[in-house]
DNA sequence: CAGTATCCCCAGAGATACTG
DNA sequence: CAGTATCTCTGGGGATACTG
């Protein structure tokens, strides 16, 4: 039996570490192809990529559906699971924004966006 | 100059990793001291509470309290910054509590408080 | 009690090469 | 293109002992 000592020690477990939140993120806006995501999701590596993926998948916040054919292609979408994190992944990056401002000088920081 | 990628990586920054989160929990709840934290952040040692508790204070999301008497007492609080977060860790609770009901059979999991 | 200083380890993560 | 398989390695983090 698993044993948290708070509530917020499960959803850690789900969506902790260091790439599992920003996936979800750009998964949140719509379905992505593994190739999108590498490029969106910068800096990860292809093995962490697909890691994170399967851990997702496995924990029900993403589903995989793939397309039969050659080359192949495979589209990961949230479930209704993974999409009710939509408006908490959206106050984190809000209040990342306003840090953002309130904390560094011009200059010292620099946000590009991807999509 | 540091680059992101979007604003929920900024966040990450601060707030990410396997501590910080359920430091500013506690912390979000009223003023604590040390040992206090040490026994509610669950399994947490010694040197990474005091390492967390310096990279929040660094950040601004924290405040620490020294008064000077023997045996020495210290007490940290949140800043306004740090309490902004109280909705977001709130929801991300709420998230989690349910999670554990949907996703786990009874007695594949428990949740104890130590609050 | 609060905090520092060390030593040490291993899991998480990077890099590279390979396959269907 | 999507994914697997290895190999390697770093630094996050644990354990312990010590100080004011």
């Amino acid at each position: 039996m698993k044993t948290f000592f708070c509530e917020l020690e499960v959803t850690l477990e789900v969506i902790g570490g260091k790439w599992k939140g920003l996936v979800l993120y750009y998964l949140i806006k719509g379905p992505k192809r593994t190739g999108e995501l590498k490029r969106l999701v910068h800096n990860i590596s292809q093995k962490m990529l697909i890691q994170t993926l399967r851990e997702l998948e496995t924990d029900g916040l993403i589903r995989r559906k793939m397309y039969n054919q050659v080359p192949p292609k495979v589209e990961y979408s949230t479930t209704e699971l993974g999409q009710s994190l939509e408006p908490i992944l959206s106050s984190l990056c809000d209040w990342g924004g306003n840090y953002a401002e309130q904390s560094f000088a011009p200059g010292e920081i620099e946000i590009l966006y991807l999509d």
